[in-house]
DNA sequence: TTCCATACTTACAAAAAGGTTAGTACTATA
DNA sequence: TATAGTACTAACCTTTTTGTAAGTATGGAA
């Protein structure tokens, strides 16, 4: 007899998703990666109310979970670019699907 | 000269995705939803670690978006279920991308 | 020399999200 | 008669997330 409901939770694919892709920001900062690498002061301008210690603090996160690379030019005054890794590129299909998501959603909505 | 570069955040498809369905357990819910309506006492079993005023709050939100549709037996004592939308069914591609994006992630760490 | 721009960092405060506990009202079961 | 199950609701508290404001150090332009 087997139990063919499945119990989600704890560590399920799901949450580990939901958990690196969490919060306001991340998933904004990983679209505007995604054409090409920018540094932090042309994110800022292309996310315009994102406040400074969210764009350093949600890059960091990024990074640290590898889906973003860091580059440091090495020069003074300070230059960096942030771009996305590998893994941080496959999080595209996701985003691809919530924006046909949303379309179909505007148009749910308008239509009653 | 246009600017072609995209200005994201007040109302753009990824953020009116990410609000209808931010939060610990929303996904959650509409994953157990989708093969078959359930009542909140089985929803409860299949997401144990959900705690029940939670469970509650975000079936009420699901509802109000739209996502979720709420029937009621009216019989005492009291006999509910909740399903899926056919516009809550279109959260689903957004799920197996999640699900997908997670195995590669975890294979990628695994691997270094 | 004052100002702006670079990329951060820190302390603090506000807001949002989530959790705990208890309580409602009803029925069926032990 | 006590207990458990149904579906909620509300008060309260804790934790997490997000935002504000200021400060670090550097160099170049006005």
């Amino acid at each position: 007899m087997e139990n063919k409901e499945l119990k989600v939770t704890a560590r399920c694919p799901i949450r580990t998703t939901s958990d690196l892709l969490s919060g306001k920001w991340k998933l904004l900062i990983l679209y505007q990666l995604a054409p090409k690498a920018l540094r932090p002061s042309q994110l800022k301008r292309l996310i315009p109310d994102i406040s400074e210690k969210m764009l350093n603090q949600e890059l960091k996160t990024l990074c640290d979970s590898g889906l973003v690379v860091r580059y440091n030019y090495g020069e003074v005054p300070p230059k960096v670019h942030y771009e996305l890794s590998a893994i941080g590129y496959k999080t595209m299909p996701i985003i691809a699907e919530m924006q046909s998501f949303a379309m179909a959603y505007e148009e749910e909505i308008k239509t009653n």
